[in-house]
DNA sequence: TCAAAAGTGTTCGTAGTACACCCATGT
DNA sequence: ACATGGGTGTACTACGAACACTTTTGA
């Protein structure tokens, strides 16, 4: 056994702390008016009103007989009232030993989803920010919301995790939508069609929707296979034999 | 603020323990016969047997003014005498309240990667195993290991995470057999060069190897463009326009 | 009948696979 | 010379992007 060099003190109760902050989506139209111009719906995130006015993503300990997903779920919903989230999965984990200067904090987060048609309205200490100019935020969560706007716009294309971000039954025009705002470009709604009922990912129910206030043919709705995350691209290349 | 239901009780420093355990993988053949036909390099583990004998994944507590990385750097390099890990990246928390009876344990996963080349001789406690056919471990690492198998063979295909399994200065067909080996299917030499060249992952040396031992052509040498990860094919599919 | 929104179809480029064929070396 | 391994070239396929054209509705 090799002997080590010297083995620093391993940080014990009183020293570690473990929380676990949530970044939750959802396409909306922002509450606040941090994006003035327009009104088309854009990818917002529930941020919740620190005692000292500070803005972070909610979050807290750990229960003692909680999984850290369990705690996400909890403390979103307790603190916000915010009960619909289809989807919740780990992000990394921030261990800096001075990103919360007080004490020793390490971070376990986790990105929440929520269906745009869910009337997930916040009490007053919290609210929905869209993701482009957010205000200043506590600590290093501002770098934590960047990971997980990348990791959700990574997966939309190889995965059907937009079934957490969609209503249960929608017309494409809409789907597309949701894609752009979670993307930051436009998407072909005709392509995405293509692409997703190819991979099986939406498919038709069959009905038809209300035609927009300034005419237009009426929409057929269309609805996700699934609502559990499933990778639907997994091999981009290197893909096994036969 | 809607009140909220139970609050359980925080789990606080004296019944909440951090471990953090890696997973170190290395191309190689496996000192156990654990899978004893071929003597094909394959995908290995490094394991360290514990006090009561059971194998187990290297890791341990976290030190008090370390970041998680730097922490299972220090353990494998500390207690296996392998400290040539070259990328290191975070895997999973696992977190179930049971998952260590004793005590609770949240442990936050890695995955590192060992060149083919490096001599990464580990004292008794410890072994590399071929993944296919290992011992029995220790509560949920079997687990761990199945996550972070999963983990590189999906960076295989859109990332440039070989060079981190790959000797400095390779032939393309000892590149082909790793990622036969991480994979688990046979991977075409040919169209992997071109793959990978078009990517700009790799890039021809301009040296040439010696020629096997019943004779052959002598194979160009081969280098990875980067050491650090870098993500090569980001959209599969709706990539940003233009 | 016209504008607006939705749906269909066509073309094009390109990445990846499979596989045949050619080259360089040791014995 | 020939076996052995390495390298080059050539179809073939399939997916996705772009975009034009047609259909259905409300005003």
């Amino acid at each position: 056994m090799p002997s080590a060099g010297s083995e620093p003190p391993i940080a014990d109760g009183a020293t570690l702390r473990v929380e676990v902050l949530s970044v939750v989506f959802q396409i909306r139209v922002p509450q606040t008016r941090n994006t003035p111009d327009t009104d088309d719906p854009s990818l917002c995130v529930l941020l919740s009103r620190s005692a000292d006015g500070v803005w972070t993503l909610p979050g807290g300990g750990v229960g003692a007989e909680e999984t850290l997903s369990a705690s996400a779920r909890r403390l979103v919903a307790d603190a916000l009232d915010v009960r619909e989230i289809a989807h919740l999965e780990q992000l990394s984990v921030f261990s800096d030993p001075h990103r919360v200067p007080t004490v020793r904090t390490i971070a376990s987060t986790y990105m929440g989803l929520v269906p745009s048609d869910a009337d997930a309205t916040p009490p007053d200490a919290a609210g929905w920010f869209a993701v482009d100019g957010l205000p200043p935020l506590a600590f290093d969560h501002a770098g934590i919301v960047e990971t997980a706007r990348h990791r959700l716009a990574a997966k939309l294309s190889y995965t059907n995790i937009a079934f957490a971000l969609a209503p249960a039954r929608f017309p494409m025009s809409a789907l597309s939508e949701i894609y752009c705002a979670a993307l930051g470009y436009p998407v072909d709604t005709t392509n995405l069609l293509r692409i997703l009922s190819r991979r099986a990912v939406v498919v038709a129910t069959g009905t038809v929707g209300k035609t927009g206030r300034n005419g237009g043919r009426p929409p057929a709705l269309y609805a996700f296979a699934e609502k559990e995350l499933r990778v639907t691209d997994e091999f981009a290349t290197l893909r096994p034999p036969m």
